[in-house]
DNA sequence: CCCGTGCCCTGGCGGC
DNA sequence: TGCCGCCAGGGCACGG
C-alpha cells in the first residue's frame, strides 16, 4: 500500500513524465472516485488544465493546475500510470487524455482511491489538506510530545492518524516502534519526550531509506509508477511472524491492535 | 469533544 | 478442483 514513500516516488515519476502537460479531457468509469464535486462538473472543469507541478503532503498527492489543485489519494491500491495507448481494463477509473498525445490512467483495484478538484484560492480549507499534520521532517519533538501527553490512546494507532503526524501507514509504524523499542499498545501519554524525539528520528531514517530505495523506479512511461521500490527488504519486523528479531533472537510476533495486523518483538518492545 | 463501529471494495486464502 | 465466506486496510460518516 502506498505510504509517503511510494507517494513521494510516483510524485517524482509524474513529474518527470507529465509536468507541463495539459488535460484535454478526462473520462471517468467509476465515478465514486470523484471526490467532493459532481463528476460532470469534474470532467468540464479540468478541460484545458495544464500541470504545473506535483507535490504531495503525507500520502496526498497534489497537482497544481492553472486555476485548480486536483488532490489524489490513493488509499489502498490507487496506482498512475502514464501511457502512449490507453488500454482499459477492469480496474482503470479514470482516464486523462493528455495533449501530448499520452494517456494519465488511474487503476484500483479496491476501488479505495480518491480525486477531487477545488479552486485554488479555497485548496487550504479543502478537509483533505487541513487535517493533514506535518510529516515527520517537519515535525518538532515538542509539538508532537505535546500530542501525545495529552492523549490516552495507544501510539500506534496515533502514529496512524495523519492529523497527529503525516506519512506512516500499516507498515511502517511497526518498523518505527521497533526502531524505536515501544510496544504498539503502549497509552500515549506514557511515553517520554526523548522517545519521542526517537520516534521522530526513526521517522525520518525509515521514510528517507525507503524514498531512496523507491526513488529508483523510473522507468518507460509504460510501467507502473512507482511500485517495485526495494524497501520490502530493509523490513525488520512488518511480515516477520515467526521469524528472529534482529536484535535479540526472540521471535517476530503478529497481534491485532485497534483491528490492524501488528508485528513487533515482545523482548525488544516491552510494555510498560 | 471523544470514542467505537461500520462502510467502502475485491483478490486471495483457508476450509471443506 | 471448486465454491463459499471471510479478511485486509485508510479514512470518513455516523451515533452514543
Amino acid at each position: 500500500m502506498p505510504e509517503l514513500p511510494e507517494v513521494r516516488t510516483v510524485i517524482a515519476t509524474l513529474n518527470n513524465l507529465i509536468k507541463n502537460d495539459t488535460i484535454l479531457s478526462v473520462e471517468v468509469y467509476w465515478d465514486k472516485i470523484i471526490d467532493h464535486i459532481d463528476v460532470d462538473e469534474f470532467k468540464k472543469a479540468i478541460q484545458g488544465q495544464t500541470i504545473n507541478d506535483i507535490k504531495s503532503k503525507g500520502k496526498l498527492i497534489i497537482f497544481v493546475l492553472d486555476d485548480y489543485i486536483m488532490f489524489s489519494h490513493l488509499r489502498m491500491e490507487g496506482k498512475y500510470y502514464v501511457e502512449d495507448n490507453y488500454t482499459k481494463d477492469k480496474h482503470t477509473h479514470v482516464i486523462f487524455k493528455l495533449k501530448s498525445n499520452r494517456y494519465l490512467a488511474y487503476h484500483d483495484v479496491r476501488k479505495f482511491g480518491k480525486i477531487s478538484l477545488i479552486k485554488k484560492a479555497d485548496y487550504l480549507q479543502h478537509p483533505y489538506l487541513k487535517k493533514i499534520a506535518d510529516e515527520p521532517f517537519n515535525m518538532s519533538v515538542s509539538e508532537l510530545y505535546q500530542k501525545t501527553s495529552n492523549s490516552k490512546k495507544e501510539i500506534k494507532p496515533l502514529l496512524l492518524d495523519q492529523s497527529i503526524m503525516a506519512g506512516l501507514g500499516n507498515i511502517y509504524v511497526d518498523e518505527v516502534l521497533f526502531r524505536s523499542k515501544i510496544h504498539p499498545e503502549t497509552i500515549a501519554n506514557q511515553i517520554s519526550e526523548k522517545q519521542v524525539a526517537n520516534i521522530i528520528e526513526n521517522s525520518c531514517q525509515v521514510l528517507n531509506k525507503a524514498i531512496a530505495l523507491g526513488g529508483t523506479t523510473i522507468r518507460t512511461y509504460t510501467s507502473s509508477l512507482g511500485v517495485s521500490g526495494k524497501f520490502q527488504n530493509e523490513l525488520l519486523v512488518h511480515t516477520k511472524a515467526g521469524e528472529e528479531c534482529t536484535e535479540c533472537h526472540h521471535k517476530i510476533e503478529k497481534i491485532k491492535v485497534k483491528g490492524r495486523g501488528t508485528y513487533l518483538c515482545p523482548n525488544c518492545q516491552k510494555k510498560l
